[in-house]
This record gives structure tokens, sequence and C-alpha cells, in this order.
DNA sequence: GTCTATATGAAGATAGAC
DNA sequence: GTCTATCTTCATATAGAC
């Protein structure tokens, strides 16, 4: 996983008011001037801790993956056997609850999609997930179960239909259904 | 629903870009010279079918949406029954599979999403199909439910778990797995 | 680390000819 | 229905002072 970057104080400001907007009208709809003006300081200012703008796409989308990857890797220190499938997509479950304004632009936005299709470690990550989510299997029912119980998970935490409930309930009755779900395949 | 917008082909021709373009780089990351050249045309000739650009981005949900609407109608000629459910999921997975490069855009990209919030015939679309999904329970359980499995058949169609599985068989299957959700459940 | 000022280009949009 | 030409605004990005 990529190591915890060393970003400045400055640097941090910038990925967070970055990622908030990102979240809300996409990489393509962020203008250096908003992030700027959400920090409250010139765009020169900006551009003096990141030399463009894909660099501060890169940040925001890298502090949100060493989240992911360091859950995996608590995930993974148990010993492996039955549940660990559970305790992984526990904590891909409680890491989707807990950055929900920020999972669908990491998983839809075409900017930030088509940075994740070239990281190695990104791609890493989609297999463990798909061998936790069915095994060995590759037959058709095998795969789109996989992608749906994917697409499931990173989709509800923003859904309409659960906007008003709170992590706990919400992290609460993911957990449960999703186990609902892998159970109805066996 | 809304009526079928009489587009002139010119109109057509237009929309039928734009759509393709949303798709791959978001409303926000597409211009009106992308659309253009597309096309093969200049910017003032698209300007002179749409008067701005966010009446072409209106134009392509609704042509997009009237599909949807259409499934919907189609679904609910038979009589109201225990088996309308699965065949209006039946209608809506179909749509999801014929235009799934444009389905993800539709539910994702933050420009659209803020659209569609608007439009009262696209309400009245999610409450119809939450009642399908989970009838009138209103339980955190139900609704987290209802936001998994239409999140998991919105965002399957566009996973690259089964990127290169055919129509057929991505319908085939997802139909079959979306009801053993259904009967996880009960 | 932040500012003012500025360069350069591309965006959305319009006028008017063909 | 399409073009050339143009306007204005905003985008990314840089130079240099404090």
């Amino acid at each position: 996983m990529p190591p915890a970057a060393p970003y400045s104080a400055a640097q941090q400001r910038v990925i967070a008011a970055a990622l908030e907007l990102f979240a809300e009208h996409g990489v393509s709809g962020t203008s250096l001037q908003m992030i700027a003006d959400a920090i409250g300081v010139t765009k020169a200012a900006v551009y003096h801790q990141f030399r463009t703008k894909e660099e501060i796409v890169v940040a925001a989308v890298d502090v949100e993956l060493a989240q992911v990857f360091a859950a995996l890797d608590v995930a993974e220190q148990g010993e492996p056997g039955p549940r660990a499938a559970e305790i992984v997509l526990n904590q891909v479950i409680d890491n989707a609850v807990a950055r929900r304004r920020m999972v669908s632009t990491l998983q839809h936005d075409p900017v930030i999609s088509r940075l994740l299709a070239h990281q190695e470690h990104f791609q890493l990550f989609m297999r463990r997930l798909y061998r936790v989510l069915v095994g060995d299997a590759t037959s058709p029912e095998a795969r789109v179960r996989a992608a749906m119980i994917a697409a499931a998970i990173g989709g509800a935490v923003m859904h309409p239909f659960v906007a008003d409930l709170d992590d706990d309930t919400l992290r609460t009755e993911l957990r449960r259904v999703t186990r609902q779900f892998l159970e109805a395949g066996d």
C-alpha cells in the first residue's frame, strides 16, 4: 500500500477541502478557485502546495485509499479462516459508512476511476475483495454476485433511502443485510 | 412521465453524442466543443439546437428516463399482484443492462443527481421502486435493503467484475441473484 | 506560506453570413 | 442547419514580492 505520505498541515487542509468539494461537485466540477475559497486562501497559495490539480486529485485518492488498505491489513492480522471473510467485509462496510460522502466519488467519478484503473495497489485491493466475496469462482453468477455486493455496499451508503440514518444504525443494518445476501447464495 | 419530446434529427444527434461523452467524462468533464467534435460540426451548430449546455443535459436525462418510465408502465399493464414486483424489477434490470454505460452516470453524476432530485417524475419513480422492493416497510433494515438492491443493480452493470459479460448473460444472472437477494430477507 | 498580478487557453455563449 | 468570428468569463498555471 502507499506509504503514509508526509503531507504538511497546509497540504492536508487542501486535501480535506478538495475531498469535500469532489464529493459534492465531482473532480471536473471542482476548480482550484473553489478549493482556495473553501480554505480561505488564494489560488496561488494552493499552487504552492501542489504543482497541478492532478496532484491534488492523486493526493486525495491516496489519503482515502490509505484508510481502506489499513482496514484490510488489520482484518488480515487475524488467523486466516472461514471468519476472515466476514471480518474483511465488516472492515469494508465500516470504512464505507465512515467515509460515506466520499465513497461514491471514489467509485464513480470518471477522473478518479481512470486514476484507480492504473494503480496496482487498487487492482490488488479489488482482487482481494473479489476473493473474499466469491472465493475462486469465476462463473458469470459468481461475478455478478460479487459485483452486486461490492456495488451494493458502496452505493447504498450514499443512497437517498438511507440518507437520514445515523452511522451506527447504517453500519449495523448494512452488516446484517450483507450477511443475508452472502448466505442467499450458498 | 415526460411526453416523448419531439426532438429533431439534429437534436437527437446532439443528445446521443452527449450521452456517450457524459458516460465517459461526466457532465462537467464534457464541453460543448467535445460534443460538436463528436458529431463533426462546430459549437455554433450545437448552440442552434440547444440554447445552453444545461438544456442538453436535461434533454439527455429526459431521453434516458423516458425509457425507464416506459418500462415501468409496461410492467404495470398486467394485473397487480404478487408477481407484479418481479415484473417491475425485471424491467428495471433489463433497462439497466441495455443502457449499462449510461446508468452509472444517471445515478452518480453530481450535475444529473441535482437535476433529478428536483424532478417530480423521478421522485415518483423512486417511490414506486421503493414500494416494489420493500412494500410499506420503513424500518432501517427495510431501507438499507432497498438501497442495497437499487444500488446493486445500477452499480453492478458497470462493475469491472462483469465488464466482459454479454448482455444476455448479465441480464440472466442479475435476475437470478436479485431474486436470491429478495428471498434472503423473507 | 501567502499574497498581487498576470499569462494563456478553453469554456459557455452570441451575431450574422451562407 | 451550419459556418466564421467574436465576446466574456473562468480555468489552469506562473512570476515575484512580503
